[in-house]
DNA sequence: TATCATCATGAAAAGGTTTTCAGAAGATGA
DNA sequence: TCATCTTCTGAAAACCTTTTCATGATGATA
């Protein structure tokens, strides 16, 4: 209970130097003091107080995670992996999501201030710089699936614009020409890039954008279910329907069979981020596969980089677009 | 950057008491002092240093979470609670996962000993005494989700056993007897407890146990996938086959499907969780809903009390078993 | 044996806050 | 005008480490 170094020194009768000097193998000490306070220290069940080492060394040995939200399989994959990479490296991670607005992002920036090394931040609905503008100059930040205006800015994100536009390429290949969409949140900058890569697809082959087969949704599985609904309902029904992320895919799923329309020959159906239940749907579902937990490590290894030898160093590899990979399998 | 009380001191040419005083609001300071430290306050950016400040106040304004794994949507459900209620404390989160055995959930508490004011702590395979036997002693634990050998321990859970049970005993009003049963993880509690619910509606029922359709499964889509294809492909096929979780029964709707079986008609399904997946699968799953956001802020709710009143007075609000919730849809 | 280098150790400072204690200034009442 | 009581303010201690500096001891070398 709450022993102190003050504790095992008087118990070992030596100084707290030596204590310090023991504990943290800095420099000699005669074998019988050094078993002494080993002794001592076990028997109080010493743990040095981090308040005061981290007061002293200006580290807390700690990252930050800021996320617009925490909601489904992908998610907890990221999760995973920025977990795991901290553990590897001994870092603790404080956690705060629901933060979407630039003000929420700055109010949690600073409630973490000082009490983590390094930051990691997703926040899709700013930019990279409007983020930085109101942070702390001196807290090493690195970011997840954010738009940048420039570069210079330690940033990871994955081939959103590529992977739906190499999905759409792929319908069109299979001869769709009237496909719908339905859209992430609007402002979310990975559903801009995924409709862009759609619309740039359509556009390289010559199909017309039809607007009315463009539905604004979300990445949940309820506003899948209603874009495909709508979808489902027009005069000049699509035989594609193209989701935003597979949590909608899986919901427009469930719209189209209660249609009773199959999948994929009267529809085909295509998602986005490869989340475990995409294999499992029925018909599995094709999707482009993104590595969420490779981002979650990865990003980690740059802000460990960045702290050790300046943001400058991990700069170097900033600006880094994790490859996708289209998984093309029955519903499409 | 990094502007300590002693700058906004000098800038305001008070004191440093009075800076705290006036920052804290702890007592009389005349209008001009005040004016001028807010100003100094403000233009130096100050923040207090949160180390010092938890040096001296023994608090440190955060909790810890340590879960065993997180995995798809329920524990993405769960973190919400979890982080929304730390939020309205004005607490900050620090989380831990891949904790299974008793050593590596030591060795987690020990790196977040002091680093917060208490702990939530998912030990499925465990005991919640034999946490604590590890645990430094005055830290206060809130436990989820955990085995208990005895009383007095802070703990919440939710009707696992019931729950079952209960979605057992719907089948078996079904007229289904030959029910296929896919295990969660053999070490799990809440597995064990589902498990149990089980085995006991049906000997209540009088239905004899059939052991070659029990399978050994885990929390996933794979396991589930993998036990009912076994299932399926039994001589004696069962008429129903209940999975442990929503994502099992995920994957074992995959691989009936793939049999071309119908559902419910030919085997009747159902999960447990009620993630949002289940509601869209085709067809809906029938499940048992679980309140995972509302385990999250309850939990957080009686941490706050163990650390603010005392652990004793957490206590009356012990041994809470969150009620549970049949939820039969169309795939039984 | 005297000198020097090396080693082991303790005292003390620094890191940034809050809070106690004591003193100064001002106000109140007689 | 003096004594007493508030109100305001600063100095200093405490919280717990790590690290620097100084000192005494030990061993080695000439």
């Amino acid at each position: 209970m709450g022993a102190t170094i003050r504790d095992v020194a008087e118990r070992a009768k030596v100084s707290i130097s030596t204590v310090s000097r023991v504990l943290n193998d800095t420099c000699n000490v005669k074998a019988d003091k050094r078993d002494r306070v080993l002794d001592a220290a076990a028997a109080l069940g010493y743990t040095p107080n981090p308040a005061a080492q981290s007061l002293h060394s200006r580290k807390t040995g700690a990252f930050g995670i800021l996320l617009p939200y925490v909601s489904g399989e992908f998610y907890a994959e990221l999760l995973n992996g920025i977990d795991s990479a901290a553990q590897e490296g001994g870092r603790l991670l404080l956690i705060s999501t629901s933060h979407n607005s630039e003000e929420e992002l700055e109010a949690a920036m600073k409630g973490m201030y000082r009490r983590v090394d390094g930051m990691l931040v997703m926040a899709p609905v700013t930019t990279s710089e409007a983020v930085l503008r109101r942070a702390p100059r001196d807290l090493p930040v690195v970011f997840l699936n954010t738009r940048s205006e420039g570069g210079g800015i330690p940033l990871l994100t994955f081939d959103n614009y590529g992977g739906m536009r190499a999905m759409t390429e792929h319908l069109i290949q299979r001869g769709h020409k009237d496909i719908g969409f339905i859209t992430g949140p609007a402002d979310a900058f990975d559903a801009q890039e995924r409709f862009r890569g759609y619309r740039e697809a359509l556009h390289a082959s010559g199909i017309p954008l039809r607007e009315d087969l463009i539905v604004n949704g979300e990445y949940t599985q309820r506003a899948g279910y209603d874009g495909a609904r709508y979808l489902i309902g027009l005069a000049q029904r699509p035989s594609a329907i193209m989701a935003s992320n597979d949590d909608a895919a899986i919901g427009a799923l469930s719209a189209i069979r209660e249609a009773e329309l199959s999948v994929p020959g009267e529809i085909a159906l295509t998602g986005f981020d490869d989340i475990p239940s995409a294999m499992f749907a029925v018909p599995p579902l094709s999707t482009v596969h993104v590595p969420a937990r490779e981002l979650g490590r990865r990003s980690v290894e740059i802000l460990e980089m960045a702290i050790d030898n300046g943001i400058d160093v991990a700069l170097e590899e900033t600006g880094d677009v994790l490859p996708v990979e289209l998984r093309v399998r029955a519903s499409s």
